[in-house]
DNA sequence: CAGGATCCGTTTCGATACTG
DNA sequence: CAGTATCGAAACGGATCCTG
């Protein structure tokens, strides 16, 4: 596998985030952040699916390389870390959703819920919550 | 790393279908498919980026356990195998549309073309054209 | 105690090459 | 157009250690 971040057809310009796209791991604490309101180390710990702190730390380290997370002392305790989307991470969210919504549609197995039936009816509007929510986070 | 094909969070119906998209190599297949028109196994070994003939057999298999895709003797020469989406895996086009954009906005380092250019400006054409292309493929 | 870094045994991945 | 075999490299999980 190539290590560049993006992968380019010649004359076709379809290139792929595949750094950050191609991993599970990235790709589940992008949602958390995302979806959950989840941005502390332990958050991401036990709210995962089990991720292992080496691992979790090395993809945090990746994603704030990459631009997409960025960590900052919690302002009100200032041991704390709190990890944020950036802008571009942010900028993720189209894609997260429809990701979800392909999964509910094809992989889950249990009837969707709210979250998901609202996405399908509005995506603007789950998206303009999304972004709003992370304005004022 | 759990081995079921989605993750779901608990009351919380945000699921990614990890199997597929956690995959560099199965996320190429799926592009060279939906964008190219690739459909033959030495198509993906050399208008990829170099993946292994046992890494693509192996991805190959992985997406059609999926449903993602699926292969049949070619029509016109029995001995070829013919890969082609499945409805469900045309059904991935939103979700690839929303990465190339973010990836030519955020980390492709050239101007985007044509093809960004009119997904950008209308989603909704460039996958009425992907759909269509599929259909009388 | 939160936020990591480091070491280590094990598993998985992938490049190359060979087979039908 | 694939399947298989090998074998080194990388990723992983788990535990442990470190630092404020």
């Amino acid at each position: 596998m190539k290590r560049s971040s993006t992968v380019r057809r010649s004359g076709c310009p379809i290139s792929i985030a595949l750094e950050l796209v191609g991993d599970p791991w990235s790709l589940l604490i992008v949602r958390d952040l995302m979806f959950k309101g989840v941005h502390t180390f332990d958050g991401f710990l036990t709210a995962g699916e089990g991720i292992a702190t080496n691992v979790l730390s090395d993809r945090l380290a990746r994603l704030e390389r990459g631009g997409i997370v960025d960590r900052r002392p919690d302002p009100e305790d200032g041991r704390r870390v709190r990890y944020r989307l950036t802008k571009k991470g942010i900028g993720l969210a189209p894609m997260l959703v429809e990701m979800v919504l392909w999964s509910a549609e094809h992989e889950a197995t249990d009837a969707p819920e709210g979250t998901v039936r609202e996405m399908r009816q509005s995506r603007r509007r789950v998206l303009d919550r999304i972004r709003r929510a992370w304005r004022q986070a």
